[in-house]
DNA sequence: TTGCTATTTGAACAAATGTTCAGTTAGTTT
DNA sequence: AAACTAACTGAACATTTGTTCAAATAGCAA
């Protein structure tokens, strides 16, 4: 019926969407209730609606935060881009997985929880997951324009990369027996023979 | 309070499973209601439990049922498997996208809803997908071997190549550009790729 | 026709849900 | 010290949830 001693409304929103985040990664949106959020956070469920108008807002917030992010991020990672093409596609590989291990339960709740937003709150979702995929997809285009790809076909070599690379989220563990760079290396092995496909088959 | 005229529980039961995984595939198992799903069948939700003794019962079964369909399509379909490594990792490749294209709701829940398993339940799941799983990597082991692929690294490659061909289902349509017969040879060419990415090196 | 079984209805039950808000206390400003 | 604002509590509200089960009807066998 108080408020709490030493409560810090800036404080308190971190670390509501933090615990938002993890719950609702590990659970599931619908599966989470927001009386489960609140005591995560260590206030009622009433307290919620200071910070969030409802749940819905909640969830959407936390993937449109992470999705410009992403965006954010890459865009400070391209600005010195070089120009051969197979190195932006290594640099793009390094980056995806590097951000992408280190914010798995975002990254899983813009994959995973999709179905769970509104009409319009999908839209603006849906129109930043297809800028980040247009991103990859150019430096493909670039490349097999330069000749130093040999694409099985342009769009889909983008989907494939990208759900191979996302891919890595569902089973890294941090004690696993790879290291975040070595995991680099493997995967940019795999993504480099994809793109070369055809040379592959001229050295047959 | 009657029986419906021209009821027929093997009916209802299959009509049942239908309604239940195309509700949890769209709207996601704990978005869904057991109200929802009997609106869907056609009865009251009491009904259900003639053929279901829970909620959590009904979503396991849904995908233990798909798992175990895939798992012994697969069987069928490499009884007269080739010899030549190659040619067994197209059979795998074509056979996971036709069997998966034709069960796109399966196919989504048996990876979107295992957060929403209890612990039992995961543990079959977890180990039937698993076991498909292995039969990939045992086949890059013995092309591997053999010489005839150059792994940037076995497990990894056998989770990347799912991952890939599993995320056809996530944009795939079936009035889109490319029949699945194309998308089997443009998936089959990255994998190529993929796997002989030895080959490429010494190519360039 | 009678008796039995199968299948369903519809309401009940206890519990949980998202959200609201008047009231209370802590922190800040005057 | 007083006044104001911020941050919370706790209960209420309407609704929904999974599940149960007595009763009713349809289908089938004798």
């Amino acid at each position: 019926m108080a408020r709490k001693s030493g409560s810090d409304g800036k404080k308190t929103a971190q670390v509501l969407r933090a615990a938002a985040t993890r719950l609702f990664a590990q659970y599931g949106y619908a599966a989470v209730s927001m009386r489960q959020i609140a005591a995560e956070v260590g206030v009622q469920a009433g307290a919620l609606y200071l910070y969030t108008p409802d749940k819905q807002t909640l969830l959407f917030q936390i993937m449109d935060r992470h999705m410009d992010d992403l965006l954010t991020a890459w865009q400070g990672e391209s600005a010195d881009s070089p120009a051969d093409p197979m190195a932006r596609l290594e640099q793009f590989v390094r980056f995806h997985i590097r951000f992408h291990l280190q914010r798995v339960d975002g990254v899983f709740i813009a994959y995973m929880e999709l179905r769970n937003l509104s009409k319009e709150n999908f839209a603006v979702i849906e129109a930043k997951r297809r800028q980040y995929e247009r991103l990859l997809e150019a430096i493909l285009q670039d490349g097999s324009a330069a000749g130093r790809f040999e694409l099985c076909d342009s769009k889909l070599s983008s989907y494939a990369i990208i759900a191979m690379l996302t891919g890595v989220t569902t089973w890294y563990r941090d004690d696993g027996r790879l290291s975040v760079e070595k995991i680099e290396e493997i995967y940019l092995c795999m993504v480099r023979g994809l793109v070369m496909q055809g040379s592959a088959k001229t050295g047959s």
